[in-house]
DNA sequence: TGTACATCAGTGAACGCGCGTTCACTGATGTAC
DNA sequence: TGTACATCAGTGAACGCGCGTTCACTGATGTAC
């Protein structure tokens, strides 16, 4: 998939460039320990407490070998970042494409818009390091820009289609709209995965309603405005 | 305000005990030096690189000053959150006593939930530590505990609020809705206050819409369903 | 209103510890012939 | 298919530094008479 690749690059560009990229498969497999390491961490000790050391303990490995593929810290979170955040992006694409956001009666829009925040919990849940490195991303001075760069690019992608599906509508609003939705998508996210399970379905339903609403609305204010 | 003492216990339950309360007003005034400097420090650095000895040095005291105030960094940042939070829950209720959430004209409904929301930001903007603490409160495992808390708090008062103001609405079905828009108003807080402020108040329009309808679309549908 | 004394508030100096980071090295992997 | 060699991957040991934390102490504040 040709977007994906360029979202990689946009990516590294931001992300501090690891010392050596591993050649062998011996490497790959230290580097994905290491992020397996820092991951479970995460949500043990929290950001504040992580550091290179213990990961390199609880890798299994002394810190040279971790200086070789990460510089510091915060280039392991950026990874894990990059990832969750990737994820989350190509689902939202290949929802958008499938014909997420067609303008289609109240609740079957409805019901595609759970389905897509459904998914993106389920992706959050099984992504190494899961809600610790949406919270850390927050919080974090260094990964900010990761975050915002990545809201920003589905923003965009998801504002691009609706002026599709509802010509009219000025950009700037339909930006503004998409940028706050996928705002809240990443906090009903962080919300969701503490809750009692079968809380869930009713949670993404009730964001799903209210953002397809939102939508609608935006779209009819603009035909009423012509 | 009685409500208020009684949040003020709560808390103090889960916060670690400060070892010493000042008794003398150099005292508070030195609690207060350590307090603006660790929230100073909280956007400068970030919560993973804010430690003890650093809030000492930026408050023009040492070591042994903090300790008997504070026995560790998460007690002042319990602190920070515990006042952040506290404002925010009184302005809800305030919100609430005066009318809120009293049916009305959807147009009225929702400029009174945009007020809210602003008001919600203003406090986070001026609050000690602003909006970094919001999402230290997010991030750090042990706080984590108080931003809930204090969630839920919010959460069952405009419950109970909601039930009065359309009965036959299950409990639960209220209850949710609640925390999610608690949440999604945290999540609003966080966004604009990174946002140009010429957004904010079309993004405070948007969530005050968003909410409102929500809760009247649940008290419709409760109706239906008698 | 002044003094003596008890309590409260903050200092200076020190400690052990784990952190980030680097060095020269050994061992593992892949490849050219 | 086997061997020699170049490159890649990870180790052991060490370093200086700032952190959290405590001690015995001095100085400031408030109060009893």
């Amino acid at each position: 998939m040709g977007r994906r690749s360029d979202k990689t690059e946009d990516h590294s560009a931001t992300r501090p460039a690891a010392r050596t990229t591993p050649a062998q498969s011996r490497a790959r497999r230290t580097v994905e320990s290491i992020l397996s390491a820092a991951a479970e961490l995460l949500g043990e000790v929290g950001v504040e407490q992580l550091s290179t050391n213990l990961v390199c303990r609880r890798a299994g490995m002394t810190p040279p070998a971790l200086y070789r593929y990460f510089p510091d810290k915060y280039a392991i979170l950026s990874e894990l970042a990059r990832r969750l955040l990737d994820a989350q992006a190509e689902a939202v694409f290949a929802w958008v494409d499938a014909g997420g956001l067609e303008p289609s009666h109240g609740e079957d829009a409805v019901a595609k818009a759970e389905r897509l925040q459904q998914r993106l919990n389920e992706i959050t849940r099984h992504a190494l390091g899961g809600v610790w490195i949406l919270r850390a991303l927050g919080a974090v001075p260094r990964l900010r820009d990761i975050r915002i760069a990545a809201r920003d690019e589905v923003a965009r992608h998801i504002a691009a289609q609706l002026s599709q599906a509802y010509p009219g509508a000025p950009e700037s609003e339909l930006l503004r709209a998409a940028r706050l939705t996928v705002e809240l998508s990443y906090a009903v996210s962080e919300m969701v995965l503490v809750e009692p399970v079968s809380e869930e379905p009713r949670i993404n339903q009730d964001i799903a309603w209210m953002v397809t609403t939102h939508y609608q609305r935006l779209a009819r204010l603009a035909v009423d405005r012509s």
